[in-house]
DNA sequence: TATCCTTACGGAATTCGTAAGCATG
DNA sequence: CATGCTTACGAATTCCGTAAGGATA
């Protein structure tokens, strides 16, 4: 048995049980691939695939736990790598952000801007994608923390960590009806097509649940999966904009104005996930801590040793 | 990064830093665990023995940190085999018991018996030590489980699992004087010379609490490591027994006669121990149901995940 | 017929053991 | 000077890539 090998299963799971894929994604040859994987299974006594003629159609029951361990032999291996760098050079090594476009526009930048000026010789990295995607990226340590609203809570591998709760507000272009009143309701905002996130973005769930406990069938015109693209078309007066309050910017966005809808949609909650069971460098401690000061090293270190629970802000 | 590296780095440290030692261990030769340690210190960058000249003289601090997560690889890796033999065949295997002399002689042998009934296929090993022993032999992976009264508690890569509790009786030849006293004392126990267990075995720090907890020096005149010496020495009049009530058999021991000490020291607590992180097959479960049916798989199952904390019976 | 896994085989790389060298106590 | 780690080098083993073969959808 070798690392190896069950990378070779953890791959080929990953790749939806398609060997060529996994190699290609490992840079190595298919056949290579093939025969590591049979000399782990004889190895092992056991059949870790089900095989129909020559086709991999499915894990077999030993197969699945013997994933489930290899999974945390490579983890723990990555973790050796990581304790060994944390001594190499303290403030050196890389960090991966995986993250959503209104984390990466909106809540982020004043976080990277200090943690380059405390960490100026870790090589930073962020990736962008949807809240499915980031939680993805942490679980196959593509990134080392995923940032979003949406989505990480539900992922039994990850930790996600409640950092900060912000609620929606509604734009308008200027002289907009909205405007003469003086507390909006739901019902005044359906009367108009609205232009907000997509399905699965930037708590547009909470946005739905809002309309569906009045009744209410509002008329989405545009289902954007970023904040900018929201409020380019409420400018063009497509309809109204629901956005995320942080994103509007009262200096930059003069063509909008902005009404208070904190109390018609529930708060969202923005957390930071780690994945279980892996090392964390000192300095993605400190990332945690500049995000939310509530995450501090001790509170995080506790999460992480407690099981599988979560708490709430 | 392999696994033959971090096996040897485990095993030099288990050989008390000494890589010849290893070597022999691990029946390889003693210059390529030499090169396999360097080139991991190389690859990891750090270094993980302090060296003096051509001497490794103690782990450096990331050594520390690396040996930790090597052995949780190891162990996983152990696991993964564990795993598949589950599958394999699930009657089948090998299981490995570490106990003491009055364990293996009093409490398991209906125990064993039952559980070959049960498990003809199974191998079955017993290896008797010290308790400190039978603590080390499961740590190191050689015995499965390890039962034992004394020291499995103190170890924290050990659940301790309390088993079954027990108490003292006294043993005198017949006609001895303390046979007329309705109810014994410690200070007529003090009277006599006593032959009761060595330091560290079978409750003898109970008995030794007792004594000091009414400030009395019992004339200790014999230390043994097992009741059956103990017994035979008391048959020879060199003293009073102090030994586990259930080493005393009616039948088998005439010459003896037993007077019951249960009020006079504090009751014993024997424990059955499982290395904590370590897969356990399915007759494992059934082996420690058998030697205490509070210990069901379910709730072996919730102590092995519930992190460091004991429970009491 | 295109996709995808397995087998076969030769070359490259790694690992391992023996022999020799050198530092420590 | 005995013990114990390191270096050097050659042999054995393992690993990996290319080419060819066979099964499925």
């Amino acid at each position: 048995m070798n690392f190896q090998q069950l990378r070779y299963i953890r791959e080929t799971v990953r790749q939806g049980l398609n060997l060529t894929e996994a190699a290609a994604k490992l840079f190595t040859s298919q056949p290579g691939v093939s025969k590591q994987i049979r000399e782990l299974e004889h190895e092992l006594g056991v059949e870790i695939f089900v095989r129909r003629g020559k086709r991999i159609v499915s894990l077999t029951l030993p197969g699945e736990q013997v994933l489930k361990v290899a999974e945390r032999v490579l983890d723990e291996a990555d973790n050796l790598k990581r304790v060994a760098s944390e001594f190499r050079d303290i403030e050196a090594g890389t960090f991966a952000i995986a993250t959503t476009h209104t984390q990466a526009r909106y809540a982020l930048p004043r976080v990277v801007s200090e943690f380059r000026k405390k960490y100026p010789k870790v090589h930073l990295s962020l990736h962008q994608g949807t809240p499915q995607q980031v939680a993805g990226m942490v679980i196959d340590g593509v990134a080392d923390v995923g940032v979003a609203t949406e989505a990480l809570a539900g992922y039994p591998e990850l930790l996600a960590l409640p950092a900060y709760t912000w609620s929606h507000c509604v734009l308008v272009p200027p002289k907009h009806p909205l405007l003469r009143d003086s507390a909006i309701t739901l019902e005044a905002l359906s009367r108009y097509p609205i232009v907000t996130y997509d399905a699965a973005f930037t708590g547009r769930t909470h946005i739905d649940e809002a309309f569906v406990a009045k009744g209410l069938k509002p008329d989405i015109v545009l289902a954007a999966s970023d904040s900018d693209v929201i409020k380019a078309y409420v400018e063009l007066g497509l309809g109204v904009g629901i956005v995320a309050a942080m994103a509007f910017d009262e200096d930059r966005d003069r063509e909008l104005r902005r009404i208070d809808a904190a109390h018609l949609f529930p708060t969202n909650t923005s957390r930071i996930a780690v994945k279980r069971g892996i090392f964390l460098r000192g300095f993605a401690y400190d990332f945690l801590e500049l995000f939310s000061p509530r995450l501090s090293r001790k509170s995080v270190e506790r999460a992480l040793k407690g099981g599988q629970e979560m708490y709430e802000l």
